[in-house]
Formats: C-alpha cells, sequence, structure tokens
DNA sequence: TGATCACCTATTGTATACAATGTTGCGCAC
DNA sequence: GTGCGCAACATTGTATACAATAGGTGATCA
C-alpha cells in the first residue's frame, strides 16, 4: 500500500527550472508560500517538492529517499533534510523515523477534518477579504483566474490544480490575517493531497466556476455573498470527494475479515 | 531591544527531570505537544525548550545558542538545529539566517490575528466538545483544573499559565478535531508569548473562574454555552493586553519623529 | 575627535564520515 | 513446503570537521 516509485522527473542541473516559469509571469506567484519558512539551498528544494506534490506529480505514498534527492539536486543530505522536516511540518509528507520520508497519504478522517477547518476558516476569510478588496487586489484574483483557465486550455491539470489552491491563499492574504492565512495555506496543501486519493468525478476540477463567482462578489465588496459562496464552493469540492469509508485500504483487518 | 541572555536554568544531566514531574502525575499532560513532530534526542529537546517557553522561563528575544544548547544538552548540533527548525515552524522561536535562534517576539498585529483566529476556531470546538462530552474527559478537564489550582496556590505561576493554555488544547482533543487541534496547539503557544510581552494586569492570569465555568457547561453538555462562554473567555483575555501602538519599540522611525 | 574601513572573531551553514536501525533475502530446520 | 532465524544490505540518525557569513573591534586617516 506504499512506496511507489520516484517517478517524476526532477530537474537535475537547474532545480530552479520548474519554478521559474510562473514566477516570471506572474510575481504574486511564490510557489505556494505565504511565508517561507526556510532560506538557502534547502528553501529550493522544498520549493520544488511542494510544487510537485501541489501539482500531483509526485503522488501521496511516494517515497523521498535522501540520497536520491541530493543526487538529483546536487545538494547533501544535510540541505535534503532540512527541507524534508520543514515539509514535514507542513503535513505534506510522512517522516517515519528509520524509514524515511514519503509523500503524506491523509486518511478519510483526516480529509473530514481538513474540510471542516476550512469550512470554519475559509468563508468568515472570504467575507473579511471582501470588505478589504482594493482594485489591486482585485486585478490579481483577475488574473489568476485567467492563469487557471489557460493552464486547463493548456491540458496543464496539474497547474491548474495548484493555481486553484492558491486562489484560495491569496483571498486569505488580501484579508490580511496571516496567521489564518498560514493556516489556510497549510489546510489547501494537504486538500491537494486529499484531492489525489479521493477525488471521484472522472471530469477535471471544474472550479472555473465557483471563482468567478466570488471575484464578482469581491467586485462588489459584497462580503456575506462572498461567505456563502465560498461555503458552498468547499462543500462542493467535499462532496465531489470519495471519503466512503470502504475505499480505505483495509486498516482494520478484523473488521474485514470478521463479519 | 533583543538578546537577553539565557538566564533560564536547563537540567544538563537529565533534561527529562524537568517534564517527569508533571508528566508522572498526569498521563494525558504531554508536555503540550497533541502529536510530537519530532522523535529521538531532538524530541526531548524540543519539549524542554516549548515547556521552557511556555512557563515564561525563556522569554521573547532570548538568544538560543546552538553551541550554548548542545553543551547543556549534550547532543550535538545536528540535534540541536533540527529541534530549532521544529520549534521554528511553531512560530515559538525566529530563526534568523547566519545570526541565529531567537525566541519570537509576536508584534501587536501578530497578537491580533492569533486571537481572531481563536475566536474563529475555539468557541466552535468548544460547541463540539461539549457535544461530545464523555465522563471520562469530563474528568480529566477537572482534574486538569484541579492542577492549575495547585500551581497557582504553589506560586509557580509560569506552570499555572502552561496549564491554562493546555485546557484549550485538551477541549480541542475533546473535540476529536485533530487538525483544528494542532492549529489551536500552535495558537496557544504564540499567545503565551504574547503574555508574556504584553499582558498589563498586575495580579496573576486568573482563568480559574473561567475555566470553571467552562466545564460546568461541559458537565451540562450544554454547547450553545459553552460556546459562549469560550468567546467571553477569549475576550477577556485580550482585554487585558495592552495592544496600543505606543508600546511597539518604534518600528517606523519616521512617523515618530516627524509630527 | 569623529568617522570609515578592514580585519578578526564568533556563530551558523554545509558536507562528509561513522553509527544505528529497519528491511530483505537466503538458508536451515522442522 | 513452510516457517523461523540469521546475516547482509540499504537507509536513516548522529557527530564532527570545514566553509561562509555577519557583527564587532580596532586602527588609521581626515
Amino acid at each position: 500500500m506504499d512506496a511507489i516509485t520516484l517517478h517524476v522527473e526532477l530537474d537535475s542541473q537547474n532545480p530552479h527550472d520548474g519554478i521559474e516559469g510562473s514566477k516570471m509571469t506572474k510575481p504574486s506567484d511564490n510557489q505556494g508560500f505565504i511565508q517561507p519558512t526556510l532560506s538557502g539551498p534547502s528553501a529550493t528544494l522544498e520549493a520544488s517538492l511542494s510544487l510537485a506534490i501541489h501539482e500531483h506529480r509526485l503522488l501521496p505514498g511516494t517515497k523521498l529517499g535522501e540520497d536520491e534527492l541530493s543526487d538529483i539536486f546536487n545538494v547533501s543530505r544535510t540541505v535534503v533534510r532540512t527541507a524534508l522536516q520543514s515539509l514535514s511540518h507542513s503535513q505534506l509528507i510522512d517522516l517515519k523515523r528509520n524509514r524515511g520520508a514519503f509523500v503524506a497519504q491523509p486518511t478519510i478522517k483526516e480529509a473530514r477534518e481538513v474540510f471542516e477547518a476550512r469550512a470554519l476558516l475559509e468563508p468568515r476569510t472570504a467575507h473579511s477579504a471582501a470588505e478589504r478588496m482594493t482594485p489591486d487586489a482585485l486585478a490579481q484574483l483577475e488574473a489568476h483566474i485567467a492563469a487557471e483557465h489557460d493552464a486547463l486550455a493548456a491540458g496543464e491539470h496539474g497547474k491548474a490544480l495548484r493555481l486553484s489552491g492558491q486562489f484560495h491563499i491569496e483571498i486569505s492574504r488580501i484579508a490580511d490575517q496571516s496567521t489564518i492565512a498560514g493556516f489556510i495555506e497549510r489546510l489547501v496543501a494537504r486538500s491537494s493531497l486529499i484531492i489525489a486519493i479521493y477525488w471521484r468525478r472522472q471530469s477535471a476540477l471544474c472550479e472555473k466556476h465557483a471563482h468567478h463567482a466570488l471575484v464578482d462578489a469581491f467586485r462588489r465588496k459584497d462580503g456575506t455573498e462572498a461567505e456563502a459562496l465560498m461555503k458552498s464552493h468547499l462543500l462542493d469540492i467535499l462532496t465531489a470527494l470519495d471519503l466512503r469509508e470502504t475505499s480505505e485500504p483495509a486498516g482494520n483487518l478484523r473488521d474485514v475479515l470478521v463479519p
């Protein structure tokens, strides 16, 4: 039930390449990190891994060997370990002692918890954001939606998924609540893992409409409407997940075998 | 405005001593860590530092030198760095590149944000906890309040403060929302720093009454009442802080000098 | 006497070597 | 043939040595 091989291609020569594209086109795109926790080489590594996870190039359960990563990025294991510890704190990866690092596999219970927490934080935050909305912030959100659309049109589903998550983070940043924004950032990150595991719709993530509606509410500075829209948007995502207990990988053997 | 010397005495021989007392008497007392992020020696170090910060033996701004800590705890700097990075993620310490680790000094803005986040999360969580309350959990909370009382009576203000914060964490754990509990844990930790900096009442933290009232509501499984009590309790703490802008250490020099 | 520059020291950042642990595969016994 | 146990291996945990950087201190010059 674990340890898918590391099948994603990570640029060995210049790890910056992977993020440079989006960074150049949109200055606001800081790879999903509101407040980078690290600096120096390990920050680059952390960003690359985080990006790959957000874009579903690294799937839940994938083992992230220290030697493997240090080879790929041409840094020492010390740097790799620093980055892995950081990602472990963001709950993007599980760090098992003497076993190694694995891309996290949120359980169904954790998935529910994540969306309960989001339901508690994000609607109110959207309300605040609407009230504090400025022309600049609005333009930024509109540009963001356009980028989402472009990515989807180009068939870059991973990038589109990451951008759609980042949309939520930018809203929380506009609300000028960096503490809550940090929490939402973590929740969005885990949501990406949850979607990777439990998404059931055949179609791609269709958040275009919901995000457009939100921006409309923001344009009118209609906090109440934004709050309601965010609430239903989160519910939409949640209902598109298959969180039936049966899809769990049989953690409780006895319950499965003894009727 | 920074770098108070490391004046706290940390047991060098057996770092476990500091936490052993409360751990033995109350099995539920896991030093404030709901889900320990580290394991091994660095976890011990992390726990000791976290404890010292929660009990205000380590004050905001205190520099935590790597060599100093590795001497005190008889571990290598590698282990120390791991613990410091972990604490940095909890925002209990600031890690400044090439400068070192300092016990965090939340700004006034951050202090407000922390309590806004708590106001968003904790009342609803208390509501859930009340509905899910079991006799065991209730007994645990009552024992916790008794421990708070004992610590206060013994003049152990630091311990009392830590326990009063932990009370909130235990409530969130009873609500069976580990994700939200993790957030509340972080918020409580930062609240401890905020109290260390901005507390203005001469008297000690008088949370006895509020916590008792909460337990009463829990006993009756009155979620609505618990929610309201928690809300006003948080407001009480907030109003006991001196968050006037003037007490900031003059970050904006121009505003101060040019009338 | 004051300020500026350069050097020096103290401290952190990184790499590597060694120790410890978990896993896997093979062989042996039953 | 199956199950157990041991041993070799791969991988992570820890310690230490070296490199790099920032801050402080002293000297020198205006």
